[in-house]
DNA sequence: TAAGGTCGTCAGGCTCTCTGACGATCTTCA
DNA sequence: TGAAGATCGTCAGAGAGCCTGACGACCTTA
């Protein structure tokens, strides 16, 4: 099977087992890109334009993002109190409660992987991922 | 970092790649899913259905993706002969000179990977993709 | 020959991401 | 100090990629 399509599975493996436990957990259900935040909002408030540098997605998209947070009780905007152009997402108690819950089920579900097909097979897929693939070798005639 | 972001992350590495690749060598710009379907389209003519279980989607999607094919020429759908039901998607000439373009450049992606990050890391990479992951852990308490 | 499965298809919906455009607000520097 | 340019959030519109539900046509099987 060709790398691509491999990866691409593999994600959904970890995608599905990730969403599914968080709403076993108690959260609204969460959607793909959702569930993808957490790790990345910081308690004293992050500014949207800041999530989406992080996420590597535009401005724009991070917005619908953060409006089904919101929905979903998880996330509230306030007005940025040292900058009046921006906002900072900040979470709410339910949120604040999610962070961690995220952070050990993505924990939990690689262990879990350990545990299938081996500690080590397990690390060196990590550390392949993690290795500097450099610039995606998209542009051949540049 | 997350191990469902590595993955998504270094699938679009080589989706980039793999598309812009095929985009350089005369391959109308193809989308993401349509890159994947050649290695999977037989030269006998394929049965949408067929290529829906092998894709694993529905047939309602693979219908779209088809129709997508069918209109950059490299496809069309031609009735069964054997099965008054189905269809078979056949390669047009262009299609079928894309075929072996594709799995060269599938081949040739990943060989530029092992240059980058060694030969050994990708080897492990793949192995550990390829190995036995079970059905992913969704359900706790089924 | 009737029942049930499979085939392609139409219709509609959701998620995720993009581009383009906008007014409001900061920052920088002539 | 004031104009130019960058950055902020936002609205609007679009396309890809998938899904479910429903349908008539056709096969298969008992």
């Amino acid at each position: 099977m060709n790398l691509a399509r491999l990866l691409l599975e593999r994600f959904r493996w970890f995608d599905d087992a990730l969403r599914s436990r968080l709403a076993d957990q108690g959260l609204a259900e969460l959607t793909t890109a959702e569930s993808m935040v957490f790790p990345y909002l910081d308690a004293e408030g992050t500014r949207p334009a800041d999530l989406a540098r992080r996420l590597g997605i535009t401005r724009q998209s991070t917005q619908t993002l953060v409006r089904g947070l919101e929905h979903k009780g998880l996330v509230k905007l306030v007005d940025d109190p040292d900058d009046g152009r921006a906002k900072r997402i900040r979470l709410t108690p339910a949120g604040r409660r999610s962070v961690p819950l995220a952070l050990e089920t993505f924990a939990e579900l690689e262990r879990e992987l350990s545990m299938r097909i081996g500690t080590r097979n397990a690390a060196q897929l990590r550390s392949a991922l993690e290795a500097d693939w450099g610039e995606s070798p998209a542009a051949l005639n540049n």
